[in-house]
DNA sequence: GGATAACATGAGACAAACGAATGTTTTTCA
DNA sequence: TGAAAAACATTCGTTTGTCTCATGTTATCC
């Protein structure tokens, strides 16, 4: 045979172009891997397989965090370009499937939520403009039971607990902080233990001990009941303990920009820190729906964009 | 269980767009494997998935030839805003792995090939601006020869005899038709059989029998032998035909626009039609180099885009 | 300089894609 | 209108590609 039949010009995909988006936002392979819900020996195969097939490596291997060569960040231009352009066709042939109008009542358990939720609905509502959408105020005892009364369409929660005719996606994993004053003496450690919590005032939202993750995982089980003392207000709490009136737990997205101030000062609880999650609460008949599935998407995508720190949620058992 | 883990948001990739796209300038499945160097079958088999995953019909399949429903239409939207971009993208990296410089000196041996070739060296020059290229004039006796030589870097041919360290990639194949005054006795026939020619004169270019299909591949078989007249250029062999001074055979595309004047009367020769093919001989050496492989590419998308009844190589044996 | 986190690699399991053969529907033409 | 031809659909077996698991290697942090 004299010459090779050269057909197979390599054919590029979309998987690639999400692959590379990923690896690029997440800064490695093993954090990208998580948030497209693959190994990461699946990442290291087909990022190879990519670069194999373009005969040029895409990211610089010998430093990490990882960054991309000139071949990766032209191919990730590519990637910001198409994607979106994607996207919004796929959202419209859901469009063409299910119609573009509907209703979502929105009832959100955490207080910190509405940091995030707001923009979000922003940019839902650029593309849904025939979905209503609505915020239901007050505190719940039950929010996901607002969904069975047909009072809610969509509930922010972090309990998955299993119930019928719910469905519950996972948003994302994110770290509560312990928040103590600048000059504390705490703040000498990488992190804090539940003892560390004893003899201080715990500066939360008013609600029961049981929706407090820092209360219910950390120092209940440990024995520690320190004394409460409770703020409606997310700068209130912050206001509290910058003036040594205690400690607090709070999301780390929601302290990030205090915390830039100098404001207070954030340590991790335990080792590994306090991770919770959350997750968006439907009917299990409305979890297909185009308008509504589309609505956890765009919550996802955009706290990914705009949160730090926080993690691809962990796959409900 | 009682919810549904609906984490399958489906993935729709690129070989998808390229199908719909295929199909629609095709009009067909079957045109469209041909195309993609694929079977039927599998275009069948994989255009079904699609419009499952997707929930909705992209072809209209109880018409022919087929058309978009509404949903196609979005998604070949999508495919017309998404592939040049993959395109230019590939073609970026390709110069950051070759460079983005080198030298094309084209031989031309078919005489109708300006036709096509010129807009396409347009449209190359586009994106590769830092390519030299260069058309040789003149008739060559063996013009890839001209290759091994190193006086061409690319000869457009319709022969395909492989030789060493020559490598000749498939262009296209096209219809050779039969031209007639348009009153012509044989033009009621619905397509024209060897000895139909006996007893007219036979006006061609000015080359060697064996360069000629119809009378290599069809006269020659047959027995038959008929005069010859020869002119340098399209338009007089035309002018010749429509006066009445003999028969000839073109290329359908480069006959197509006399056509539609009522100029000259074309017909099938033989029942299938009498079809060549068209090749880019270059050396093997050069067939990896992307400005090279690029210009092959342009000029088969070009054609496809342009060229009246054209239709996929066979690959080469 | 050892522990740890992150990436690479090889082998096997599994699923998606493809092709051959064949069935069905639509179109064409007598 | 009815037979032949062309085009699309379907079934089934094979191939190809993708993922995971287990393990090896490399970089980073104290």
């Amino acid at each position: 045979m004299f010459f090779i039949v050269f057909m197979n010009k390599y054919h590029i995909e979309l998987r690639h172009l999400r692959l590379l988006q990923a690896v690029a936002e997440a800064g490695g392979l093993t954090a990208a891997a998580e948030r497209l819900y693959l190994t990461q020996s699946a990442v290291s195969h087909q990022l190879k397989a990519l670069e194999d097939a373009l005969g040029l490596p895409l990211v610089e291997r010998a430093m990490r965090p990882l960054q991309l060569t000139a071949a990766g960040r032209r191919l990730l231009a590519l990637a910001h370009a198409v994607l979106p352009q994607t996207d919004a066709a796929l959202r419209d042939l859901a469009k063409l499937k299910d119609g573009d109008a509907g209703e979502l009542r929105i009832a959100v358990e955490c207080h910190t939520c509405y940091d995030w939720l707001m923009p979000a609905m922003d940019r839902y509502r650029d593309v849904w403009p025939g979905v209503e959408l609505d915020l239901l105020g007050g505190f719940q005892a039950d929010p996901v039971g607002l969904l069975l009364d047909g009072r809610a369409d969509l509930v922010i929660t972090s309990e998955a607990t299993p119930r019928p005719g719910i469905f519950h996606a996972p948003l994302f994993g994110f770290e509560m902080l312990a928040l103590l004053p600048p000059a504390h003496p705490l703040a000498t450690r990488k992190w804090l233990l539940p003892g560390d919590f004893a003899g201080h005032t715990l500066i939360t939202y008013p609600v029961p001990e049981d929706r407090l993750d820092l209360i219910r995982r950390v120092l209940a089980p440990a024995g520690i009941k320190p004394p409460r003392r409770e703020a409606q207000l997310t700068v209130a709490i912050l206001q509290l303990v910058a003036s040594r009136r205690g400690l607090a737990a709070l999301p780390a997205w929601a302290v990030a920009p205090y915390l830039e101030r100098g404001y207070v000062a954030a340590r991790r609880i335990g080792k590994h820190g306090l991770w919770a999650e959350l997750y968006a609460a439907v009917r299990a008949a409305d979890a297909a729906r185009a308008y509504v599935a589309d609505f956890i998407e765009t919550v996802k995508h955009d706290s990914f964009a705009r949160l730090p720190g926080i993690r691809p949620a962990i796959i409900a058992p």
